[in-house]
DNA sequence: TCTAATATTCGATTGTCATCGAACAATAGA
DNA sequence: TCTATTGTTCGATGACAATCGAATATTAGA
């Protein structure tokens, strides 16, 4: 069975979870995660394929976002929580609250 | 006289300030921002070329994080505060205290 | 007007990222 | 064992970003 990396919680790099949020997509698939608390890869519903959606994944389980746990062929993404809290407190939400208040669009309109 | 161009806080999208904020010099001059209140590029001091940061200040400009006052041959930056927490409250806070309390590097070391 | 100070822009380089489709891997279930 | 399901990995592509040094622009002050 494949090893999935997960950072410890002392390593979780602000910048590096900045940059995980800062993409649409992701922060999409953090909103869907945090309505149902676990969710496999194949329902989430974004508009990329497969292989993007796995990037996306996996970017954020990098940089200790998301946890993802192995049950048979499919994966099940779940936000940490918790040691997102301990580690930078309030920012999670703070960052979610305003994903959800803020009309993000999940793809970039050309001007 | 050149125009800065400043977006206004109702175009601030949330992917593009947590973008903004996932470079390590970029936290560093707003942590010094946030100690100083409004600070000129050359006393800013970054490990990079005057054009680099140059190339960071506009990068928070134009994300709607900073605000740019000219004055004679210098440019004062300061923290969008006011508009920044107005549009999404608890974000730039939550993000600095954990910056302060992280020790997050400017320079990443190679492993 | 000339010069020094301050910052931006430009061109080049190097590297990374989001995306796709195709191929592959692993597992559940028939 | 065979097949369908679920994801990952790989290779390619196009876009963009961080960095530098050199050149340029703007303004203050002598």
């Amino acid at each position: 069975m494949k090893i999935l990396h997960h950072p410890d919680k002392a390593d979780i790099q602000l910048s590096s979870v900045l940059y995980a949020l800062s993409d649409p997509v992701r922060l999409f698939i953090l909103a869907e995660l945090r309505r149902s608390g676990e969710r496999t890869c194949g329902d989430i519903d974004v508009p990329v394929v497969k292989s993007t959606l796995s990037h996306h994944a996996r970017t954020l389980r990098e940089a200790g976002v998301v946890s993802v746990r192995v049950h048979g062929t499919q994966r099940f993404l779940s936000i940490r929580t918790e040691d997102l809290e301990s580690r930078f407190p309030g920012l999670l939400t703070s960052v979610m609250n305003a994903y959800e208040h803020s009309g993000e669009p999940m793809i970039i309109n050309a001007e």
